[in-house]
DNA sequence: TAGTTATTTTGATTTTAGTCAATGCTTAAG
DNA sequence: CTTAAGCATTGACTAAAATCAAAATAACTA
């Protein structure tokens, strides 16, 4: 478990037992390219951590495929909305590459919570970084020209670039594809 | 205190000390129609609870006032950027009316979390819901035509047509003034 | 490898929304 | 009450990006 050790050790004040008691709860599982983690209609019942690889979130309207955002290694990613609510998700997470993961159960990890306030903080921590980040996105696609968008995505994530297609990444980038297309070629 | 008191009680398992605690801590406080409660570039101390008004939360880009967000009544705000990582914040925070508000310092509250672990598990449910609701935002910006977008708002938070000027809506729904208001003379 | 399918690129046209400019409406101040 | 000042609406025009259609690449499969 190299990098989700690391997760929890990156946090202060953690004691050697939750950590330990928190990465027994994580079973470790290898996807293919295009498997599913999550399915839309379905309660999410796990968190996964993407230990190698990349991962896709989105959904379908109007027969549509948009994807709502990529997780790389290193990150956390499940249907937020119905890991919380214990409500169907709304939306697919599915693999873009074969990816290397380790996934723990809404109930385990609510347990640890209850046990190891040390492991809700740290839990919190998380949850601040990625509400921020979300935030930022939000931003950044406001006023902002089709190119303009494409470059802050080369700039902050430039993995997602080489390892999604130019559907995935137009549809997350609110554009369509011939214009994603158009916007590459002027480099 | 009447509706933060309820925020605490709505969650279980919080004990009677953990509330008096919580409400302790928090300092009522009045702001002015068109008053900052956040300004820019200045790290942000505080978190607001809105017991009745409402509140904007925007930045300047290139002289543009663009709206990030509207907080209503029994909603918390912050400039949640800088209050997580005690940076100076991007943002400004105003108040679009009349607000009576409650406020919590950041180092109280992290007190708080370290004493009353039930507070930051009620902190983390909070936050939750928050990053859900960004999400749900982030999604129906996407692939909707100014019209829905401004359907979708009327439906959702109709409030906030009440109580924000056009040029304020029109940046948060991200369109220029004179389509908003073309927009709403056809329905 | 050849053939098939999917993906990406390019071109022509249409649609949507933005900009600029003028007018009308409200509100606040003298 | 009248006059500004700011805010909102409307119109004409322009720019950006979507759609439709076709061609070119790439990827998969028999």
């Amino acid at each position: 478990m190299a990098s989700l050790e690391r997760i929890l050790e990156t946090f202060p004040n953690v004691s050697n037992e939750a950590v330990s008691a928190f990465e027994s709860k994580f079973e470790p599982i290898t996807f293919q390219k295009g498997e599913l983690l999550e399915k839309e209609g379905q309660v999410s019942n796990h968190l996964y951590f993407i230990e190698e690889g990349a991962a896709r979130s989105y959904y379908i309207r109007e027969k549509r495929d948009i994807t709502i955002s990529f997780s790389l290694e290193g990150e956390f990613v499940t249907s937020m909305y119905s890991f919380v609510t214990r409500k169907p998700s709304y939306e697919f997470i599915e693999c873009i590459e074969k990816s290397q993961c380790h996934r723990i159960l809404h109930e385990d990890l609510q347990r640890l919570f209850l046990e190891f306030p040390e492991i809700e903080h740290t839990y919190r921590l998380i949850l601040e970084k990625y509400y921020i980040a979300l935030e930022e996105q939000l931003m950044f696609t406001k006023f902002k020209s089709a190119k303009d968008r494409y470059l802050e995505l080369i700039e902050n994530r430039p993995k997602i670039i080489q390892k999604a297609s130019v559907g995935q990444i137009a549809s997350y980038l609110d554009m369509s594809i011939e214009t994603l297309s158009r916007v590459r070629s002027k480099i």
